[in-house]
DNA sequence: TAAGGTACTCACCTTTCGGTAAGCTGGATG
DNA sequence: CATCCAGCTTACCGAAAGGTGAGTACCTTA
């Protein structure tokens, strides 16, 4: 049951600065974390797979992104121990959640953003 | 009349570097971006209301993001030639638009923050 | 024997982000 | 007469984000 409309900050209406959404949303909404959470909505993927359709990251970055992911509980790492190395990464369960929500957003964009940047 | 549901990205899935796109959600997913969209979800506010409830806003950050989102035909800028100034900011259509999708995913993250963040 | 493929890590360096502090306007208030 | 208010702008600086290039491991293929 749920009570009223949840509000998402505090009765004043302040965003709290230390608040721990403040960081989640930071990890989500960060440059290379939106991507990485897009693609794998679309299903498991290898790193090479992510490398390559998050055009320019660079390993660096890929690395660090799906590290905060997966601490977030996002993100899961699989790695056969095959030669050559094989890494699978997928959305958790809590991951799959987000990523409903992301994927609107990010296509909104998307659509949008033609007319938006490009008639200044 | 809508063909396929729509990609997100071109045909071999990558998600390209120069997209416009890419900007406009780094515009959208800012820091500090995502905090006045929210605030002016809930209906026109003045420069000082969103000082005060983007909690560690600092003046020029304020006004940097409010420019970017008023650029991109977000956020519309009503000033009152009063004095002591008066300056009103609230959502355009296209920015009620957006911010219809990013309520549910900062809901979502206040909601799992806690769990998320502090159980490392 | 040499090169290549996969999934990384590390050290270094540059660029960008963002905070601090000051200044400005012009009337109202003490 | 000085201070305060709201809503900014500017100059400066430190921190953090992020890119580059090299190195690693192990087996396979040419």
């Amino acid at each position: 049951m749920k009570a009223a409309p949840q509000p998402l900050a505090f009765a004043d209406g302040v965003f709290p600065a230390g608040c721990p959404s403040r960081i989640l949303l930071d990890h989500i909404t960060s440059k290379w974390g939106v991507l990485i959470l897009l693609a794998l909505s679309e299903g498991e993927q290898r790193w090479s797979d992510l490398r390559r359709r998050a055009e320019g990251i660079s390993e660096k970055m890929l690395a660090q992104t799906l590290k905060t992911l997966e601490r977030d509980g996002l993100v899961s790492r699989n790695a056969q121990p095959v030669i050559p190395p094989r890494v699978d990464y997928s959305l958790t369960e809590r991951g799959y959640e987000l990523s409903a929500l992301l994927v609107p957003l990010v296509a909104w964009a998307f659509e949008n953003a033609d007319e938006i940047i490009n008639s200044k």
